[in-house]
RNA sequence: CGGGGCAUGGUGUAACGGCUAACAUGCUCGCUUUGGGAGCGAGUGAUUCUCGGUUCGAAUCCGAGUGCCCCGACCA
């Protein structure tokens, strides 16, 4: 993309009103708009961000959980909410029809994709069913805060998966466990991210969670380096040890972390209030067993902001990074010769042909942070190469032009 | 929801109860400049969050409201 043509702007100050380094560095480089607390907007270079996610996602999704794209509505009934007797949880957006029909905006979708599931099986032949979904939550929060970490409108991937009983469930759960691993690998913050044993809320005693070591999480975990497992401190009183391999409480690494994932083994809980049952091979009705799991997309962005960023920006890992590349020409020839390079290779390329000083033109490419700056002026040009820098690591290096796609 | 803080051009800040609300940045025009937010000149841009009160006079003091941030509680 030619930086002349994107409408967005950088700016050298962060306004007052965000103090989270994600919002701060997303709304400088121009990658998000703030519309009011807890609710952005996601423009281009940050919804490029987002599509990037998201397609890592559903790539795991769809081969290692072999499970089916649905899109269901942000409106809901709120009959199915009192049929799971949610209709009173402090976070549900209320609304109402025309009609005087009370509504309720989805703040997770299990009333939802039961009901549906319903019309669709009947027999254990139908078994297991796995959909999934990224789509807009709303939660009514009292406090959103941390920028994109915790807001009231948030994008939200969840699956939901159904069995004909508690070992199918077991199998898949532990399943969704290495592809949750491979997401939060190739968005670059496999190293910070921990398997998290945790409370089950209102859903089960127990869940799974991922979360990931920030200083900006909200969470405490207290983690096993042996085992990359951790406990949260909601119930390390209950279990003050590793669960794996028995460390005490004393010996984990106590951090704070923000969760980027998080499973539950539903069971029963919301598909025996819709009578969500099966027929079993010797023509018995029996209950589904059900498991849900979510990662927050926006919240993964952040928090890989919150992990990769330095004082000049932010360093986007090179899987979601919006572009691979920004180019940056010096002087005239260099220009022409910039212009060529992206002509070819336009799809990895941002290229900064602004009619500004060159000074801008790096610290805007510090602050955006693609993962290699290629510079190229008559200096880099009498070796018909370009100067490629690593963003993370600042090491520089001259490289032939045409082996400018291939080298990295 | 409890506690604390903040609210002034687009952005970041300044201004004793008293003159036309200042500075930086941005933006526009002209000239110059091109390896780290460059220079000179001329412009542009504000109902000082809202409502009410005190006062001869309010950005400034008082009250209420709203918005935003932080701590806590809450968090499918």
């Amino acid at each position: 993309m030619r930086q002349s043509k994107l409408f967005t702007k950088t700016t050298k100050d962060a306004p007052k009103e965000e103090e989270a380094k994600n919002a701060q560095l997303l709304i400088r480089a121009g990658f998000i708009n703030k519309e009011m607390a807890g609710v952005y907007s996601y423009l281009p270079l940050g919804l490029k961000v987002v599509r990037k996610i998201e397609n890592i996602i559903r790539k795991e999704m769809n081969e290692t959980l072999e499970a089916s794209e649905i899109f269901m509505p942000a409106l809901h009934p709120l009959e199915n909410y009192e049929k799971t007797g949610r209709e009173n949880i402090d976070v549900l957006f209320r609304t109402k029809l025309a009609t005087g029909r009370s509504l309720v905006l989805g703040q997770s979708h299990e009333e939802v994709v039961v009901p549906l599931i319903k019309n669709h099986l009947f027999s254990y032949r139908d078994l297991p069913i796995y959909v999934y979904q990224i789509q807009n939550k709303f939660r009514n929060e009292l406090r959103a805060k941390s920028g994109i970490l915790r807001g009231r409108e948030f994008s939200m991937k969840d699956l939901y998966s159904f069995h004909s009983d508690e070992g199918d469930l077991e199998e898949y759960y532990e399943k969704s466990k290495k592809a949750y691993k491979n997401i939060f690998k190739e968005v670059g913050i496999g190293e910070e991210t921990f398997i998290t044993f945790a409370d089950g809320g209102t859903f089960s005693k127990y869940s799974h969670e991922f979360q990931t070591v920030t200083g900006a999480g909200e969470d405490i975990i207290y983690i096993c380096e042996s085992c990359r497992l951790a406990v949260n401190d909601e119930i390390i009183d209950e279990s003050p040890k590793c669960p794996e391999c028995g460390t005490k409480k004393e010996d984990l690494r106590k951090e704070k972390s923000i969760e980027v994932g998080n499973i539950f083994k539903l069971k029963r809980r919301f598909s025996d209030p819709f009578d969500l049952r099966y027929t079993d091979e010797n023509g018995h009705e029996k209950p589904v067993h059900m498991g849900c799991y979510g990662i927050g997309v926006g919240r993964l962005m952040g928090a890989v902001l919150e992990v990769n960023s330095d004082e000049n920006g932010m360093i986007w890992p090179e899987s979601i990074a919006p572009f691979k590349f920004h180019l940056i020409a010096i002087g005239e020839k260099a220009e022409k010769k910039a212009a060529e390079i992206y002509d070819k290779m336009e799809e990895d390329i941002l290229y900064d042909d602004r009619n500004v000083g060159v000074g801008e033109k790096f610290a805007d490419a510090d602050l955006i942070g693609m993962p290699y700056r290629v510079v190229i002026s008559e200096k880099t040009m009498e070796n018909d190469s370009v100067e490629i820098r690593k963003r993370w690591s600042k090491e520089e290096k001259l490289v032939k032009i045409d082996k400018l796609q291939s080298h990295v």
